[in-house]
DNA sequence: TACAGTTGTCTAGATCAATAGACATTTAGG
DNA sequence: CCTAAATGTCTATTGATCTAGACAACTGTA
């Protein structure tokens, strides 16, 4: 299907200034491989008379997406797509974070932001099943492919079953690894909750978004084979560079 | 675990008015229930301290969600909250649409918006796995719950299998009854994917939506018992109004 | 070299967003 | 009946956003 011309409205006074709207369609082009046939973004001129809008306000658009590195402007020659996209994750029984990559980066990075032992409380507690005040291990991560960050996640482990969690995540980088070094070979999803919203400013520095960017925000119980909850956590991915994909 | 009172910082010189990054926080505020004890928003002067802004751009978020109908402010008394909810919607191997939402809302509304007989294109051909230029039929949809929308849809069927697809459903009000009318009695979501955006001009007015508003799109693919597609759709969900529970 | 097409830069003005302060109006409670 | 606390309204000012137009600088091609 030819994708059709359509025109391309963006509001006014809604509070989201006319660039930004601009540059959020612009980005959800390159994306979608709208400007594929010639690797470039159109001329200025051209986008102004799309979206209706001065030339300068698409300009502004086109900063910052240069300033994302999404693209390239050269004078002269016309603003280059450096960068298009967008990486599937897969959300299964079996989600494993660097599994669901797959070739599709290159390079996997986990980093360790920092870990506590904190005392379980109502909807944490609830999730894993244990008793209120029963001490659990917080581990505070952000995951990048290919020096992009993608995800930033919190996550909770029962300290009494496996206590040696964060240093042993910190060892190996994987946390498959880590339940594994305390003799868990396998565990599964059992619910996933998402949700959709804003970045706050920590998420922002974290996943080094522009401001107004959308985060999706993944609450997950995994457990043992024997159905006993092993994790609680709270992933959120940097919606512009990933898309989920649900394996039921 | 008590909420912290964390520093709400708003980032300024992003293209997101501060009032709109504030009336985003409170709406998302009032759905985590964080209002809940009081079932009011705080004074607008304690606002306008949280956030570090003056207490105008404050009441420019309250008369936002104020037009949402989210809350009611009464000169002397205060912003009352009017509703909360975030409606959770299941995607599983059977994902139903009315029997998701349940108890979750009373009163449930489907309106076909249009339907129209197309030739199958690249993506969605490939999907259904139909030959390249082989007739569907496209359903366009909005579905609401208690008089709020929650989703639009665009879903194509192979029109050799379920001709009378745009009539039944018109009759039925639902897939699965128009599936029935052709001798389809069961049906599983074979994949999903999911992105999230910011929504366009058209889905605002679908939705219901104040600009700068955050849809989920999920794009998925049902089949018969034999694994032969029968159902292509692309649905968009209002991000603030919904979450969607992964059951897998 | 000439030229068409493109991005880069500058100036000026109009509109929107945010701050600041003052005061009015309404409500609930002592 | 007061008063404290809350929302409602008004004016003025500043900075960000958007429009408008003109022209400079660079690229690729004829």
């Amino acid at each position: 299907m030819k994708r059709m011309a359509l025109k391309k409205i963006v509001e006014r006074q809604t509070g989201v200034a006319l660039w930004r709207q601009i540059a959020d369609r612009i980005r959800l082009s390159i994306s979608n491989g709208d400007y594929d046939a010639t690797g470039m973004v159109p001329p200025e001129t051209v986008l102004a008379q799309e979206f209706g809008v001065n030339r300068h306000t698409v300009r502004s658009a086109l900063a910052a997406l240069a300033d994302e590195g999404l693209v390239r402007a050269v004078q002269g020659r016309g603003t280059m797509i450096e960068r298009k996209d967008r990486v599937s994750y897969p959300i299964s029984r079996r989600t494993r974070f660097s599994q669901g990559l797959g070739r599709q980066v290159k390079e996997i990075g986990t980093r360790l932001l920092g870990h506590a032992e904190v005392p379980a409380s109502g909807e944490i507690g609830a999730a894993l099943a244990v008793s209120p005040g029963s001490l659990l291990i917080e581990l505070r991560t952000v995951s990048s492919g290919d020096g992009r960050p993608l995800s930033t996640s919190v996550s909770y482990y029962p300290a009494d079953r496996f206590p040696r969690m964060a240093e042993e995540y910190a060892l190996l980088g994987s946390v498959t690894k880590a339940f594994a070094a305390h003799g868990l070979d396998d565990y599964v999803r059992v619910s996933t909750e998402l949700v959709a919203r804003h970045a706050e400013a920590q998420e922002l520095s974290l996943l080094q978004l522009s401001p107004g960017a959308i985060v999706m925000e993944a609450q997950s119980v995994n457990a043992d084979l024997d159905g006993k909850p092993v994790e609680y956590s709270r992933t959120r991915f940097a919606a512009d560079r990933m898309k989920l994909r649900i394996e039921t």
